[in-house]
DNA sequence: CCCATAACTGAACATCCGTTCAGATCAAAG
DNA sequence: CTTTGATCTGAACGGATGTTCAGTTATGGG
């Protein structure tokens, strides 16, 4: 967490680079399964193996331990759709914005439950910040829902309410999709992708 | 919340049929608004006007609270749904549904809010009464879509995930929508009903 | 006006909470 | 092998938690 830009210039008896992600993911884990309010502070100490004093090391406090994981999921979203490259025309682009957000939000499921659930429990400040982040995504599909209707191949009343109308549904699939169930990601992007496609069509 | 089937017989000092539905309510805005765990029972006692003490000739548990919200939501939503006649065919059952689903919902975004977000709160026995009545809401949407599907009106891949899409994607309209805003609620239904008008569409 | 009783208070119970910190422990650098 | 400092322990802090209950207050029926 305190890294010095260069190479850290660690000195004895360090590891803190292997407790810290592990007190991350512990809390990531505990906090998603049964919400920030109701995890203490030594619930995920234990999970680590440690006391609960030692977190300390790794955060200031409890709040910041939810919003560096919120904040640190927004930042992947945006950045893994920032790297890929986008295909050419409207349709091809939703497409392309459908299965990516599937794909997302199927690998991480803890991360999305967490970040969808506990905005609440963020102070006003740590709010606003994820809210940003998360409207810059949402500007990313509204923007393909725009240059799709003003090229006629999208009939959409209001982009806005249709941006969040449709990542709402894709969003929803975390709820029920199970990994060791009868269908592959890819199937389930294809079937979401149908629906979503005619759904916003002209 | 001890009624004794007929009229009750009312004794000296007794309004507790004042008191009871002002602790649901203080309640559920509270949990809606901070979340269960987050929500002390002297937090809700402070909001009704009462010690927390008093609570408990309302409710057996804070538990029992949460759960009879719940289920009351649940038991409402189903009632309001068997109240009202469908209309004939598959499409206008569709919009029925859609419309009804939009209007109940942005009616009561309390009760909305912790249904969706509480689930993970309620013991395994509760949970399953919930899981059990939200089960049978998704089944009136289903067979309305496997009608339509066996008809021909309508082409969706898999009816039970169409199902869930659908139900997400309408539910979220709670996340947004503002009384004071631009968009009357026949409007808002409108602009849904398209959406999933076409997305489910042959 | 009295009185049965519903409704509520206020204090107490054991237990948990987030956070702090002096001191013990540990691993690597010299 | 010693030193150095990162890491962690274990106890403590004030305060909050859900729940219980003996005792007080308020209300309407008789």
């Amino acid at each position: 967490m305190f890294s010095y830009g260069y190479v850290m210039a660690r000195t004895a008896g360090s590891h803190s680079d292997i407790t810290g992600p592990r007190v991350a993911q512990a809390a990531l884990q505990l906090f998603a399964r049964h919400g920030y309010a109701a995890v203490s502070m030594r619930q995920i100490a234990a999970e680590v193996g440690v006391q609960a004093g030692a977190l300390y090391n790794y955060t200031p406090d409890k709040q910041s331990l939810l919003f560096d994981l919120m904040r640190g999921h927004m930042d992947e979203l945006l950045a893994a759709r920032a790297a890929l490259l986008q295909p050419d025309g409207p349709l091809a682009r939703l497409e392309d914005f459908t299965r990516f957000h599937i794909r997302f939000h199927l690998e991480r499921p803890d991360a999305v439950f967490v970040s969808y659930m506990e905005l609440r429990n963020l102070t006003p400040a740590n709010f606003a910040v994820i809210e940003g982040l998360r409207r810059r995504y949402e500007d990313d599909l509204e923007a393909i829902l725009r240059a799709g209707v003003g090229a006629g191949l999208f009939d959409v009343t209001d982009t806005k309410i249709a941006t969040l109308a449709v990542i709402a549904m894709l969003t929803g699939v975390t709820t029920w999709y199970r990994a060791e169930g009868r269908l592959s990601v890819a199937q389930v992007e294809t079937i979401y992708w149908d629906m979503v496609r005619k759904a916003v069509a002209a």
